[in-house]
RNA sequence: GGCGUGUUACCCAAGCGGCCAAAGGGAUCUGACUGUAAAUCAGACUGCUCAGCAUUCGGGGGUUCGAAUCCCUCACACGCCA
């Protein structure tokens, strides 16, 4: 789905209504200010983004996506890339973080910029604009921060963000860079507030101490009140963190999670989730899915509604093509038909879809499992043929030492699969 | 600055000289059942040239026939007292 078709629900009387429906807003600065904001003249707000890794990933996406929801009302979005907050790392609830080195943060700042750009419209009367942190962070010296900014914190009231007191709590304390974090935060959007009448701020709840960092510091600057909104963290039904597949992120960027592995994680949502889901991640109307919604609860086992999920999320992240290759491979992998049958060019691409490698034809199939990275180590390559989960154009390997050449298709290719879905492609050099 | 306690595999957490590649739980993986769900049950979960061997219990050093377990030291964390 392309941004320009992009359009929220016309149904809803409002945008607030629509958000709340969509079970976008967790926590939240006074609602109906916010209702009236939303319904007035267009407004500035903004979403920060921390260089942590070198893609976003699902977590961020929800924001995106709320940011777009916004600017589809008519307002004006700033996207904000953490060039000094992701310097410093804002406070796990577990753990101090490692810092990353100066230019690896940079490097990861254009990564994410460039991310983040494809999600909101640049043209139009309410274009967004991209905004980095350490524009005005940098310049700044230590005395300026403490007599300009610090002055307006309270470390009574530091202490108290779940943040920070949760890591007080624990073994691991908390060093006073990170508990710093909250302060550059406030910052960021004092800064937006001045310099581009930014009165709102959107971010995860679990940010909601720098939400409110950044909208108390506004008000004792500036003596006045601006805005917050927290989303609900997304979470599993079964308790499982959301957002992983195989115990990895799933990341925004097609080299870090491949368009294959982003379609196949929506696909298999589950049930209980899957409504919940599209809600959040896609626009279709309120009626489209109330029309899903019927279809899971009658006919479970034809998954409409994750097909459904998975095809808008996959585009909108990935694109049109991208995703009707990953949907092709996944018919030419999942289907029923003999894989033999498949012409080569379709298997093939559909290969070229999934994690891959051109192999000698007498290569052990435990090697073919490290090689494609479906296996860790040799050991837990045999150990997963021995648990009868390992096939080779969908025949069971049975033997530990089995190798490849008994198993190639008359195309040169075979199909590795370890369990019921995970899938990689051999070629036969 | 003083005294004390702790640092175990992805996470939580037992172990306190041999029976420890290290209990238990979670996460994860595989199998059965299914819808490429969920729940449930069963198995696996350091590496390898795999009925054996190698390397692990914060880092380094030592005692011992033998150390995750004892001693020294360094680092980090937590607590109490100054």
């Amino acid at each position: 789905m392309s941004l320009e078709t992009q359009a929220n629900d016309s149904s809803f009387d409002t945008l607030w209504d629509e958000l709340v429906w969509r079970g976008l807003i967790h926590v939240s600065t006074d609602a109906d200010e916010l209702k009236k904001l939303f319904q007035g003249p267009p407004i500035t707000y903004y979403c920060g983004f921390d260089p942590t890794a070198p893609s976003l990933h699902l977590g961020n996406l929800v924001q995106l996506l709320l940011l777009r929801r916004i600017q589809l009302a008519g307002h004006n979005p700033l996207g904000l890339v953490g060039g000094s907050t992701g310097l410093v790392g804002d406070p796990r609830p577990t753990a101090e973080r490692t810092l990353n080195t100066k230019e690896t943060v940079n490097e990861w700042v254009g990564y994410l910029s460039s991310q983040i750009s494809k999600f909101l419209s640049f043209d139009g009367a309410n274009a967004a604009r991209m905004v980095n942190n350490l524009d005005w962070t940098a310049p700044m010296s230590a005395i300026d921060f403490l007599r300009d900014v610090g002055k307006y914190y309270r470390v009574g009231t530091m202490l108290k963000k779940d943040a920070v007191s949760a890591r007080l709590n624990s073994e691991a304390g908390i060093s006073y860079t990170e508990f710093s974090y909250q302060i550059l935060q406030g910052m960021d959007f004092l800064e937006l507030y001045r310099n581009y009448d930014c009165v709102l701020q959107t971010g995860g709840s679990d940010q909601w101490g720098n939400l409110t960092s950044g909208t108390d510091l506004i008000h004792r600057a500036e003596g006045k009140s601006v805005h917050a909104i927290g989303t609900p963290l997304i979470t599993n039904s079964d308790g499982t963190k959301f957002g992983k597949s195989e115990g990895n992120a799933v990341w925004l960027d097609a080299s870090m999670t491949s368009p294959y592995a982003f379609y196949q994680f929506w696909l298999n949502t589950d049930d209980a989730d899957v409504i919940d889901r599209i809600k959040v991640f896609t626009f279709l109307t309120r009626a489209e899915i109330d029309e899903l919604a019927q279809q899971v609860a009658d006919e479970p086992f034809k998954r409409a509604a994750q097909r459904r999920l998975a095809l808008e999320v996959t585009s909108l992240v990935h694109g049109e093509e991208a995703t009707q290759a990953a949907i092709a491979a996944a018919a030419a992998l999942f289907g029923q038909g003999e894989l033999s049958e498949l012409d080569a060019a379709t298997l093939e691409t559909a290969l070229r879809e999934l994690p891959h490698t051109t192999t000698p034809a007498n290569t052990p199939v435990a090697q073919l499992l490290v090689d494609t990275e479906l296996s860790q180590s040799l050991g837990a390559a045999r150990r997963s043929i021995a648990e009868g989960g390992v096939y080779l154009n969908n025949e069971k390997i049975t033997a530990e030492d089995e190798l490849l050449e008994n198993h190639v298709l008359p195309s040169g290719m075979a199909v590795l699969r370890r369990g019921k879905k995970t899938l990689a492609g051999i070629f036969v050099e």
